[in-house]
RNA sequence: GGGCCCAUAGCUCAACUGGUUAGAGCAGUCCGCUCAUAACGGAUUGGUUGGGGGUUCAAGUCCCUCUGGGCCUACCA
């Protein structure tokens, strides 16, 4: 039994998110969890609301709350879409808890001591109107170089050229409009990564089993032109992370936090003593999923995340973690996703285009979205989600592969034999060779798992399910029960079990469905992974009752998808 | 501007460090079955692997170039 600690990056806090959030870290890390938690091990799956920033700030006040406020409601919201669509986190907190606020203050303490902290002294462009200081792209005007005037103070979209904010004409805030703008001088402390930058190369030299677009992603920051830069790790705001020297004062840095992306990757630290806390588990508890001193030496640490969080897993927050001096639990894989698209195009929360999170649960159960997302997860390249794709794969894999094996097996039986596995009969030839394939692709499925190859892995899933329906055909109980009862008896015993086996190694991507075959046969979700698949298929004996259940899976009409696409086409 | 990634059947994707006639699923066509959610099974059509050039006994796989997408470029997160 190994221990293997999961972390999915942190959904930011300010709305809801859509599917490509969802499939980019959240899904994938709950099946690799619930997988490897059904194969014996000791998982802790963690994830969080990510909570500060300017963004959280901006969502709050459009809202009409006040940010904590805010901030506790949509952590709740998220926290009830999450379970909705079965995400099984051990726990999941909030950047903003206490935990946090004192590691990520310890962090920065340990950081100074070891003299990677600098204070640096810059000036950046304050908004009266406003009230705060603005971050680069929250500034508007007309671009220099093309004469755009929605050019954004860190880049004009127009024409690609990199800007400084002194740079625009007629700069205005992106937040207010306001012209009322000032530059000042402010002081903010760099977590000196081009001190890191060896060891950070050294250490992703290492990861010869890391992904081209994980590994390249962080050897472009480290050598592209002078190097790794050194980050600033604070900023001029009224949420978050108090800047302090462990519980002690920070000179000079008084009314200022943390940035957001300093304290949000602690958070994983952070949210497993949360996860420690409200379990009533001590300190050692959680120490032995971070501390290598102290147990966590033999934990396997997997990170899921779409690729634009790579360089902060690779990087910054590997730098905060070598930089403490203590011996912290590094990553030992990341998997990155590229993004999910909708009809060809991107998402977009302010058009309203595309499927939230939300609104795919009101739409159809979980394993439906599970079940597509999973086995279309953009691993290798950008992936699209359309309607028609979605109702296909649904439909085909679903409804008529797997739900209808269950139909016409439990239904069958229920009419020939009434509701209890029928006895009578051996197996013979046509079961021995059906075992020995679903043990070869079962030993393919649990390689793409172990892998977190997804697709791959729902692949392999599927073949297993339709060798079901393969089997069956040519093992024709009704024309069998005309002749020789016992015969047809026996090929239903093992249709059967072999809803019973799907039930369990289905589990880690439907398992709401999982629970219905399981349910459906009397049995409950506990139990056991196959370790031999000719062992599995003799499990439910003669005798042992089940109850015919509903359709399990329902197909998707082409009237419903056609209403569907014009409902999310967008504005 | 610089860097990285991608381009394979109508669609979605495979193909270990270059190695037999480039494979699956879906859709299409034909046949079979009738237990089942008009479901299932079998067979089959379909690709000069984006264009061009090169290296090699051998290239989807390596190199160059062109075209077309995407991402990153450090103050959104």
């Amino acid at each position: 039994m190994a221990r293997i600690l999961i972390t999915s990056a942190l959904p930011y806090i300010n709305g809801i998110k859509h599917l490509g959030n969802l499939v980019g870290s959240q899904l994938p890390s709950d099946a690799y969890a619930r997988y490897m938690r059904q194969r014996g091990h000791e998982v802790l799956l963690i994830c969080a609301t990510d909570e500060h920033g300017t963004p959280a700030e901006l969502a709050a006040a459009k809202a009409g709350k006040p940010v904590a406020e805010f901030c506790a409601d949509m952590w709740q919201v998220q926290k009830d879409i999450a379970d909705g669509f079965r995400l099984s986190f051990d726990h999941f907190g909030r950047s903003s808890s206490e935990r946090n606020h004192r590691l990520t203050q310890h962090f920065a303490e340990r950081l100074a001591g070891a003299g990677l902290i600098d204070e640096v002294h810059e000036k950046q462009v304050f908004s009266h109107t406003d009230g705060r200081f603005l971050p680069d792209r929250y500034i508007e005007g007309t671009c220099p170089n093309c004469g755009y005037d929605k050019a954004r103070g860190d880049q004009c979209e127009n024409c690609t050229k990199q800007l400084d904010p002194t740079d625009l004409i007629e700069p205005r805030s992106a937040i207010s409009g306001s012209t009322d703008l000032e530059v000042r001088e402010t002081k903010h402390l760099y977590i000196r990564q081009s001190a890191m930058r060896q060891h950070l190369d050294e250490w992703i030299d290492k990861q010869s089993d890391w992904p081209i677009l994980t590994t390249s992603i962080a050897k472009k920051w480290l050598h592209d032109g002078d190097g790794l830069q050194d980050r600033s790790i604070t900023r001029d705001l009224d949420w978050g992370i108090a800047v302090k020297k462990g519980d002690k004062d920070w000179p000079g840095m008084d009314g200022k936090v943390f940035y957001v992306w300093f304290d949000a990757p602690i958070e994983y630290i952070a949210a497993t003593a949360e996860w420690a806390d409200a379990n009533d588990l001590d300190e050692a508890a959680w120490h032995r999923w971070w501390r290598t001193d102290e147990g966590a030496d033999d934990v396997r640490y997997v990170q899921f995340m779409a690729k634009d969080n790579i360089p902060f897993h690779t990087l910054s927050f590997p730098a905060t973690l070598m930089g403490s001096g203590e011996p912290w639990k590094m990553v030992n894989y990341i998997k990155g996703f590229n993004w999910l698209l909708y009809e060809g195009g991107k998402f977009s929360t302010s058009q309203g285009r595309g499927v939230f999170m939300n609104e795919a649960l009101e739409i159809l159960p979980s394993d439906y979205w599970r079940w597509w997302l999973l086995s279309n997860a953009p691993e290798s390249s950008d992936a699209d989600f359309t309607w028609e794709n979605f109702q296909g794969g649904v439909n085909k894999d679903l409804a008529d592969v797997l739900g209808n094996f269950v139909s016409r097996v439990t239904k069958f039986c229920r009419s020939k034999f009434g509701e209890t596995v029928p006895e009578g009969g051996q197996y013979g030839e046509a079961e021995a060779a059906l075992t020995a394939e679903i043990q070869t692709r079962l030993i393919a499925y649990e390689k793409a798992m172990e892998d977190i190859e997804i697709r791959k892995a729902t692949a392999e899933l599927r073949a297993i399910w339709v060798a079901g329906n393969e089997y069956l055909q040519h093992a024709e109980p009704w024309a069998k029960f005309k002749t020789d009862p016992d015969a047809a008896a026996s090929v239903i015993r093992m249709a059967l079990n072999l809803i019973r086996l799907y039930a369990v190694i289905s589990r880690p991507f439907i398992p709401d469905a999982s629970d219905q075959m399981l349910a459906a046969i009397n049995l409950s979700g506990t139990e056991s992974w196959p370790d031999s698949v000719k062992a599995a298929l003799t499990a439910l004996p003669a005798g042992h009752a089940f109850t015919t259940p509903d359709v399990l899976f329902a197909k998707i009409a082409d009237e419903a998808r056609e209403e569907l696409e014009a409902r999310f086409a967008g504005s």
